[in-house]
DNA sequence: GCATTGACGAAGG
DNA sequence: CCCTTCGCCAATG
């Protein structure tokens, strides 16, 4: 029996993540460490995995690595698909990587 | 139950 | 900047 309010961790990524302004990105590294759980950034990146087909969507392409490099790009329908996605809202992406990543950056430990 | 993998990150060379 | 090592932890074989 599932209580309300009995978030797990994969929901809790996904209710941060949802919450990224437009046109702003984070890291998963962030994303963990505002969930308390600091290291285990390996664990957001496990949560996008599982992120498909989620109700509401989950905007996994505006979460991206330390680097600001579209790591996870190579998940979604079609490899391109992240930097399309990041683009149409504005994010400049550029060999991978985030344009201006450290102003696009948005820090759920402080913001949220 | 152990070994490997991974959309990561920090530190060291 | 590039590469390697280590830590972290769930999922998978």
């Amino acid at each position: 029996m599932k209580k309300s309010g009995d978030y797990s961790f994969f929901e809790n990524v996904y209710d941060v993540v949802r919450q990224i302004p437009k046109g702003r990105v984070t890291s998963y590294g962030a994303v963990a460490k505002y969930l308390g759980s600091g290291k285990s950034a390996r664990m957001v990146g496990w949560a996008m995995n599982a992120a498909h087909g989620q109700i509401p969507p989950v905007p996994a392409q505006r979460v991206v690595n330390s680097k600001g490099v579209l790591s996870g790009k190579n998940h979604f329908a079609s490899p391109t698909f992240m930097q399309e996605l990041l683009e149409a809202e504005g994010v400049s992406v550029k060999d991978d990587t985030v344009v201006n990543f450290e102003k696009k950056f948005w820090n759920p430990a402080v913001e949220l």
